[in-house]
DNA sequence: TTGCTCCTCACGTCACGTGAGGTGGC
DNA sequence: TTGCTCCTCACGTCACGTGAGGTGGC
């Protein structure tokens, strides 16, 4: 029979280290490393070296444990356990707060995801997706919308400004039959020959729709130059037959 | 003048690596990770060895991003990207379920991190922290309730069936007018001497109050002898009156 | 000229996970 | 005796963060 001193069945240190990890729901390394970092006391060891954890463990864990599902770095773990009830509670708020967050984020996290199979309003403004919707609805080839898409991509990321002004106004200018109108011609004339003789008649109800456009509104900033450039060398570099539009657009006026 | 095939401005690889970072809300240092892994092709270099993304980059870092936000590995995000439509839609499945799981998590976590300041809920089962509310109720003492929580944390350490069977017979018990005033007069008899006068009418009541819940049950399986000597340990270590209360009980049957 | 951006190593961080090589308990 | 638990290093992992030491762009 057992002495009632023994280590091992005192009653208050009788708990192996697997038991415990056990208890709180967590592994053998974790509670090892818990020691090692001053959070939880190395309890007495029995005649064979192993921890002997009692019930003041086993809470301690489970605190620990709890600060750190909530996201507490076991350095402020160690901060906590050794604070005030005052700084504790408002500590306790914080990370309450921290949680609440990181609810959203995985709401948004959702959110993102399901749209991952849903075309391009992931990589777009939701003007610039719907936008780009209208151009599909009117018969704009899937080459063109997509050469459209990336246009905006660029532009976003090299003049968020100049991009969200010109998106409005090609908002604007989708409701208008003839801009519907010259933009289908524009996606008919995607391969044509630069010496094809229906260019010069796009190139000329360009610029009378743009003359209409500058008289209807008042002249803003200048735009951006990068972005200017940007949509202009993306343009001619995509078509030929574009390029030779824009040319002969600038040189008859 | 820049010619129209100038690296820098040909429109589709302009963008620097701190402007494609920025419009995928990311840090410089994940898009080169993302490059080391494979995730994100390296882009064409300019003159100064910079770095030079298009469209295709940026829509390619979203996506990485997109599954990174929603817990993806890198590793696996890579699979993901090389997949078929329907793999991919699957895992897309797969991933959402583990993103409702976080969220879940995150519920039980705030309620755990809530129940930090409520007494002991978060370290004994409902029915011990119901238990140790009726004794607190009672008017027994805070020591002496903390004494039989501590008791029910290592029970369940060591034989979390017979905690769960004794606690049941607990709460029973509690409800016996016989059992409180009993319970009531070993929290009052705590600190006595062993010699004490009125310990031995505290053995007798024991004795016949065991003797009336042993006639009024059938005797189910023996208890764990480990439960068993930590129950009786814990009680003898804690109080010498107590100690000899359960000598007197068992001799003088 | 000056601050800003970019470049490539290389090492650090956080909270453990995973052996390696050993001993004790039932 | 055998499988299980425990012990202590020590190195690995994951997704970056953080200099160090340098060059190019505006």
């Amino acid at each position: 029979m057992r002495s009632m001193n023994d280590e091992r069945t005192d009653g208050r240190h009788l708990l192996t280290i697997g038991r415990l990890a056990d208890y709180a729901g967590v592994t053998i390394k974790a509670v090892r490393v818990y020691h090692d970092r001053g959070l939880l006391p190395e309890p007495p060891r029995d005649s064979s070296g192993y921890r002997r954890y009692g019930a003041e463990h086993a809470i301690q864990l489970v605190k620990i444990r709890t600060l750190a599902e909530a996201g507490v770095p076991l350095a402020r773990i160690g901060e906590l356990l050794a604070a005030g009830r005052e700084q504790f509670a408002a500590a306790i708020d914080e990370i309450d707060r921290g949680l609440r967050e990181r609810a959203e984020q995985i709401r948004r996290a959702r959110h993102r995801l399901a749209q991952l199979h849903d075309g391009d309003r992931l990589f777009v403004s939701a003007e610039v997706a719907d936008y780009l919707g209208q151009l599909r609805e009117i018969g704009v080839s899937e080459r063109t919308v997509l050469l459209e898409r990336d246009l905006w991509i660029m532009m976003r990321s090299v003049a968020p400004g100049q991009a969200a002004a010109w998106i409005a106004g090609k908002v604007a200018a989708v409701a208008d039959p003839e801009f519907r109108s010259l933009y289908l011609d524009y996606d008919a004339a995607f391969g044509w020959s630069p010496d094809d003789p229906r260019l010069p008649a796009i190139a000329e109800r360009t610029r009378q729709w743009f003359a209409a456009q500058e008289s209807d509104t008042e002249t803003g900033p200048p735009p951006d130059p990068t972005a200017t450039r940007l949509a202009a060398t993306t343009t001619t570099a995509s078509s030929p037959a574009w390029a030779r539009i824009a040319e002969l657009a600038r040189h008859r006026t």
